[in-house]
DNA sequence: GTCTATAACACGATAGAC
DNA sequence: GTCTATCGTGTTATAGAC
């Protein structure tokens, strides 16, 4: 996987320029230019400007899949799987802050890919929804709209990629558990 | 402002598809089919596609901003303006959820109003930040690291229009005291 | 207020030399 | 692996008829 390595700087500045401007607004002669290269030379390792968005997003989309897995899975309470969930955003966001921002803002510009995408994104909610579900039923969690509370968590959990390269300061394991305490404890004193 | 019918119906029609696909991957054409005439007709309205754009986002920060100063200059206690601002942004939603979109997503695209909207979004989020800290001072808030406090509830907020079409069966009051709870109670029971 | 026609340019992608 | 040159198409926007 990590043997394509221009392949993988491709997408890699790719990435980093989709979130900038998002998919549509960077024509391959950005990404070309970015590094230091023509555009024609680009299709030497990729087939298309679509094969890059898929590299970035599937992967991406496979790996929350797994962690979700995981997590649902394990013998956990339903409030340490949620925590367990927040670490897996952060981690994942920390690792590949660009391809986030093309995750959240540019999915709907995948062509073949795009149900493959939305059918883990389905089950990647409902698993999740499951939990909070559980969560209530066992009393763990408040009696609130469980919709919501999902809405509010992934809300947060998916915007992380625009806040995290700006605290460099902090690492991951403080941003979790700091996000632990507001999600779910409250910030009522 | 409500006098110049047909460049509202422009602007409704745009928004409403940079809602879907982003301002970069919508052509005049598009907005033209999806009212029914063509594109050279929007011409007579509008002067060019980035006033479609400034006029969505700028009236809409702009609403923020007078939204805001009106729950700071209250006397309301911090948690009060904290729950304020969310039915602000729970009612702005409501009334304009494809607007929404854009300003979220489609703000770098702006050109000459870059920077005046950057303004106001930046003394938006401190006088945010500015509430939470006196909240924090005042023992009404945990004390978390109040630039989080902040990122969790404006990520929700902000993701709001992505969520509120899908809702049609509740209110605005029963979405702002649900997200009160869960973003200020906290959802440990 | 809408149309047709078109200018002027940017886009993704390919061909073929080196 | 990168280049120059170019194709075919799509883009915003304008001109001028109706």
């Amino acid at each position: 996987m990590k043997l394509e390595t221009r392949k993988h700087e491709i997408i890699k500045t790719a990435a980093k320029l989709f979130k900038e401007k998002g998919y549509s607004a960077v024509t391959m002669r950005d990404i070309a230019t970015a590094m230091g290269i023509k555009a024609a030379s680009l299709y030497n390792h990729i087939s298309s400007k679509q094969e890059i968005l898929k590299e970035i997003i599937i992967s991406l989309a496979e790996e929350f899949t797994t962690g979700m897995e995981l997590i649902v899975n394990s013998n956990n309470s339903n409030l340490d799987k949620l925590s367990q969930i927040i670490t897996l955003h952060v981690t994942i966001t920390t690792n590949n802050t660009s391809g986030m921002a093309s995750l959240n803002n540019d999915w709907m510009h995948l062509e073949d890919q795009l149900d493959y995408y939305l059918e883990l994104r389905n089950k990647y909610e409902e698993t999740f929804l499951n939990i909070i579900n559980q969560g209530i039923k066992s009393s763990e969690i408040k009696k609130v709209n469980p919709e919501i509370i999902m809405f509010s968590m992934l809300s947060t959990l998916r915007s992380l990629y625009l806040w995290i390269p700006n605290k460099e300061a902090s690492n991951a394991n403080v941003i979790a558990n700091n996000l632990s305490t507001i999600l779910i404890q409250g910030i009522n004193k």
